[in-house]
DNA sequence: CTACTGCATTGACCTATGGTAAGAAGTATG
DNA sequence: CATACTTCTTACCATAGGTCAATGCAGTAG
């Protein structure tokens, strides 16, 4: 009964202990294999998943069938396409797992119902919309502003662990440069004694 | 009284008649004139603004003293660097005056306010914050996954409108690509015929 | 009218990144 | 164990976009 997602409610949402068996009978579990799709662009997106083991990724698929990584989400991380699940159209985006994962599932029902039952929770869910602002106006403006070496340089800061995790063209894939100029940007940091 | 904030709060987002005068006892406005700063990079953003009339643009300043911009709002947008009002951490981001405006300001306590005495208002506040997210998440998408010239026919199908007020260097730095840059674009695109 | 300022355009040249192809190393699969 | 597949790297060339400098063209202040 100590799932990952209760103590993460209930350690980082601060949801009340009283309002948790509430919440967990609304949710449900999935255990997925690596290379499963949740999502696949066109569908309208049903569901949220929060990663208690695993490994996830929203892309999109542009016209010459080239995939562009939009997201990751490892435990602890929540990982939807909110704009199809809130809006209820059609998703650009695709979402499919990276490593046999272990995924609490929900709709956007259980977001509305969580929230009027656990003020923490509306709480929460509230922050984490500005957090994800906060987190893509970053990237944009690092997408805009800098070269790729730089942001390469960021996203190892900031995903530290998830590097070891994610190969290398996917990695590419994040940044919105190929594979090989990724390969050449390490090179390159290798040289100047990068790490 | 009938201000465009007011009918903007009617009209698109359904506050109860009852509810608008509350709401409009706690806010201010400003006139700025081209040119004013509203917020530097560095500073706590303290507001939010709603442009009653005029141009506004987010935009940070790299090492090399370059800007790029990350967001305009013209009439009936609000305007705020989010992450730095929710969180009270120190903005990345500028945000300064295209063109003479008439704004409303309010702050974060507004928000909170504004979302108890009117269920309308707090939904509409959400709206916005999704919609926030899914707008920041496809032009992610479309800065690595585009070319040049993809982006800015994006652009001005979004923003047609923009297109002819903002001057085409700050177009041009909204896309992530110089103004020479911008300038040929649009010499090959007009051999095309287009528009 | 003249001078100044800011913006857009153009040309010549340069650099970062993309495309293609091949090979090396590692890893999964029968 | 053998084979096939995926990932990463490297080399070579191509291209989009950046840099710098010059020009032209408003708009506007004097």
């Amino acid at each position: 009964m100590d799932s990952p997602f209760l103590k993460y409610l209930s350690q980082t949402v601060h949801v009340k202990q009283e309002h948790l068996p509430l919440l967990d009978e609304l949710i449900s579990r999935r255990q997925l294999k690596k290379n499963d799709v949740l999502l696949t662009a066109g569908q309208v997106c049903k569901h949220m998943f929060f990663v208690e083991e695993g490994l996830l990724r929203l892309f999109s698929t542009d016209e010459n069938g080239k995939e562009h990584i939009v997201q990751f989400a490892s435990e602890n991380w929540f990982m939807s396409e909110r704009g199809s699940l809130y809006f209820g159209t059609p998703s650009e985006f695709s979402i499919d797992v990276l490593e046999d994962s272990q995924l609490v599932v929900f709709d956007q029902e259980f977001i509305e119902k969580a929230s009027s039952i656990s003020a923490e929770f509306r709480t929460y869910n509230e922050y984490l919309l500005q957090n994800h602002i906060r987190h893509l106006q970053k990237r944009i403006n690092l997408l805009i502003g800098a070269s790729a070496e730089q942001r390469y340089i960021e996203f190892i800061n900031l995903y530290a662990d998830l590097t070891l995790r994610i190969p290398q063209w996917m990695i590419a894939s994040y940044l919105g440069i190929t594979p090989e100029s990724l390969s050449r940007v390490r090179k390159g940091l290798s040289r100047q004694n990068f790490k």
